[in-house]
DNA sequence: AACATGATGCTCT
DNA sequence: GAGCATCATGTTA
């Protein structure tokens, strides 16, 4: 694989599967140039989510409208919205898996990823605002700065025209610290599959959360959770 | 730190 | 109608 610092990835990057996939975009930049101007990100955390075997994707019942672009080529954008109010993003790999970006840490334009973020100024005269690691601590919120929607869903991010880009890290190919790997967050089938990853020592990276039914929705679980935590990378 | 819950609407059965 | 690949805020520690 070739590639330098700063570059365009490759579309054969991601032509592969998710869980190979994902680890590798860990350090990457994700930039957006919207009318507003740009933001970009160094992606500090994702979750793969393979093909049509893995319970938890959205391919695994098959396509649909929604998840169209999951079933097309690597290295596109698949968008989606989900609980209401949020918008998260996945970056689409071979054979119908997709590795969900998580959390990154804004690299450009943080002035306009906080004003997104946090449209009415922090309270408190005395100055704390919101810490600069929170503009895309969280798949959710990493949308919301660099506000990808669904305008973007099905956006070529290999393509040097487009507004959605992927491009290689200050160490290509590969992530500059050591990864972690552990649990996906928020789902409950194939809890036991440790395919997030995150670079060790961030804390742009998102908390963890087991998954917990909501009040009223209450479905028969029985049997230990996953077994917490994080394994070495 | 852990847990609970409201906000909000699309997607699939 | 049920279930979400969530977040922010509140409460209890």
């Amino acid at each position: 694989m070739s590639g330098t610092a700063g570059s365009l990835l490759p579309r054969e990057f991601f032509d592969g599967p998710a869980p190979e996939i994902a680890p590798a975009l860990l350090g990457c930049v994700l930039t957006h140039d919207s009318p507003d101007g740009t933001v970009a990100a160094m992606i500090t955390e994702v979750e793969a989510y393979a093909g049509r075997g893995d319970p938890a994707s959205h391919a695994y019942r098959g396509q649909t409208p929604r998840n169209a672009v999951m079933f097309g080529p690597p290295g596109h954008l698949y968008v989606y919205f989900t609980y209401g109010m949020h918008f998260c993003a996945n970056l689409v790999c071979g054979s119908v898996s997709a590795v969900l970006l998580r959390a990154g840490r804004i690299t450009e334009g943080a002035s306009l990823a906080a004003a997104r973020r946090w449209p009415q100024p922090a309270a408190g005269a005395g100055g704390r605002g919101h810490p600069e690691r929170d503009l895309a601590r969280g798949p959710a919120r990493l949308c919301q700065a660099l506000s990808i929607g669904r305008a973007l869903d099905g956006a070529d991010a290999v393509d040097p025209r487009s507004p959605l880009r992927v491009s290689a890290g200050s160490t290509y190919p590969g992530p500059a610290g050591p990864v972690r790997s552990g649990p996906r967050v928020g789902i409950s089938q194939a809890v036991d599959v440790p395919w997030r990853f995150w670079l060790d020592g961030d804390d742009s990276v998102s908390p963890y959360r087991t998954f917990t039914p909501r009040r009223g929705r209450v479905k028969p679980v029985t049997g230990p959770g996953p077994g917490s935590g994080t394994m070495p990378g």
